[in-house]
DNA sequence: GCAATACTGAACCATGTGGTTCAGTATACA
DNA sequence: TGTATACTGAACCACATGGTTCAGTATTGC
């Protein structure tokens, strides 16, 4: 039914642009959780959480799987890899624009590229 | 420091999630551009073009300057680096949940590919 | 069996979005 | 001076978004 693995950034950044989505993404970071204990956390109806729920899933940024009564909502596997990769294309524009003449985006490239690479194992 | 920091993430991930300002960011990666030029490029109406370099502008991911009739569109100094650092953290969380199970998210990204996900049922 | 739980879907509402047209204003230039 | 250029703003349109309520259905557990 759902479409994965599409590379949508309309949908991705467009489901990224909502406060309360971000937070159900960190969240989930941090462990599954339900529609009940998403829409407790974040203070609204079963049935609006369930709509931002359907929008990351859409997104392929959450996947969810229901076992009895209970929807358990999950990072999906794909991550945020497309939306990474635009921006740090459009991140190397930028410094090709401003090359040479602007301190501040080389010291900004330096320090992602120790943060980014330190994780790595 | 030209931080003009505002972590307005809602208005810069909503100003990415259109194809043509994504569009409008990648060309003014090369050159920048007046709303003229940007207009006919994105087969758009002025006044069209002109609300999307105002989206833009508001995320902070673009700046204009008016000289004479022409308003020049380029890319803001601020760059996407809170966007950049947010997605970053976000998949750092990403890869944690899923840590140590790098070999089952892979295998899970092939089937993905092939299968379309047909979980359900 | 029955009540509580957990979700689902339809319908509604206010506001925002992506686009248009039309009617301007300000500037450039022959 | 007069005209073409480049933008600006208001108004409008259809549709999307972020939320709600209400009325269900399917499961769980006593």
């Amino acid at each position: 039914m759902v479409q994965y693995c599409r590379p949508n950034l309309d949908a991705a950044f467009g489901a990224l642009s909502d406060a309360t989505r971000r937070g159900v993404l960190e969240q989930l970071g941090r462990a599954d959780a339900s529609i009940t204990v998403l829409a407790e956390r974040f203070q609204m109806t079963l049935t609006g959480m369930k709509k931002h729920v359907g929008v990351l899933e859409q997104a392929g940024l959450v996947t969810t799987e229901k076992v009895g009564r209970v929807r358990t909502c999950r990072l999906g596997v794909r991550g945020l890899q497309e939306e990474a990769a635009w921006i740090e294309r459009q991140r190397q524009l930028w410094a090709a624009r401003f090359d040479g003449l602007d301190v501040v985006v080389e010291e900004l490239k330096q320090k992602e590229k120790v943060n980014g690479r330190n994780k790595r194992k």
